[in-house]
DNA sequence: TGTTAAGGTTCTAAAATCGAACTGTCAATT
DNA sequence: AATTGACAGTTCGATTTTAGAACCTTAACA
């Protein structure tokens, strides 16, 4: 699979994999919710080589995410700052971050403390229903083919597809 | 920076970066909440290569996502099934599939629907404060170093790190 | 003149991934 | 008895990505 292809499947899993999927982008966004906003303090902080830094950057400002503003004239510089689709992001980037206190930290405890300036509190992030707002687990959804899945699903029974081996699925 | 130092690192989304953060085990995720079980149903489903895929399952076993169970005796076989720890990612992969249905469907709308047993409603996840139940955004969350951040933090200046190269922070 | 800073680009070597074929065990079919 | 097929992988050469380091450009500063 090419992995221009991700973009263009029916999953939103996979069309987002396509955009934040590997290991440096959710490094890189970590940063940038800590309000790092420019070339050197990324590739300081994070270690990352320059090269690879910059394609990022570059994938991120064309996928949305970003958005690459000059802060000054002569010589140009420009700083990365999130756009309204990389604010979106945070659910995911506080999931993630809350599977890690939760299954990954060491005697020592939590690197990171977050705290709510509504209420003031410590708080973990909650993932509910926006129907009933109860806490969602995975053995309480249903899930169905919507109008943008693809013609002849193979969820239920996986038809003729072992031999094709490209037969991606819809989420 | 190698990929086995990630899961060192004083920051909760490093670590589980380290386990989740491949387009490859984020698919295979995807797969398993949608019952997928068995080495070939992966493989075809996803078009991965059949290494990889082992590769990918062994590492998700080893980190305590799935568990390896024979599921018939001679010739052995077995089905990998996620352990409680793989399905507290359920936030994670709700989280990217909301992400996606929001800013990444074309014309034709989602791919996918999911429906809340509890209230029989199709639903959208929500992110809220464990403390006051009130929806997270990120300008509304306060960060602070917790007993598991390392000593010598940068969070705030950025001190002398920059000739260093690798000097990680923690999330 | 030389140094530093920011934001990259270029290059080679090492590592990961792809694609395809192959292995081994067993059941069912010819 | 030999063949086919299903399943769960492993092996191997070719391609693609990533790592690591050096280099480039503009401009202020000493």
């Amino acid at each position: 699979m090419k992995w221009d292809a991700l973009e263009e499947e029916p999953c939103s899993l996979a069309r987002t994999v396509a955009v934040i999927g590997d290991r440096w982008s959710l490094l890189i966004l970590r940063e940038c919710f800590l309000r790092t906003r420019r070339f050197e303090a990324f590739q300081s902080s994070l270690g990352i080589t320059r090269h690879l830094l910059a394609e990022r950057l570059k994938k991120l400002v064309r996928f949305g995410v970003l958005r690459r503003v000059p802060y000054q004239e002569s010589p140009k510089r420009y700083e990365y700052i999130l756009t309204q689709k990389g604010l979106d992001l945070y659910p995911i980037i506080m999931s993630i971050v809350h599977w890690g206190n939760i299954h990954m930290v060491d005697a020592r405890g939590r690197p990171m403390l977050h705290e709510h300036k509504n209420c003031q509190k410590m708080f973990d992030p909650v993932l509910v229903c926006s129907e009933c707002g109860e806490p969602v687990v995975a053995k309480e959804v249903h899930v169905h083919a919507g109008p943008g899945a693809r013609q002849n699903r193979n969820l239920s029974k996986a038809g003729k597809a072992a031999k094709g081996g490209t037969t991606p699925k819809a989420a």
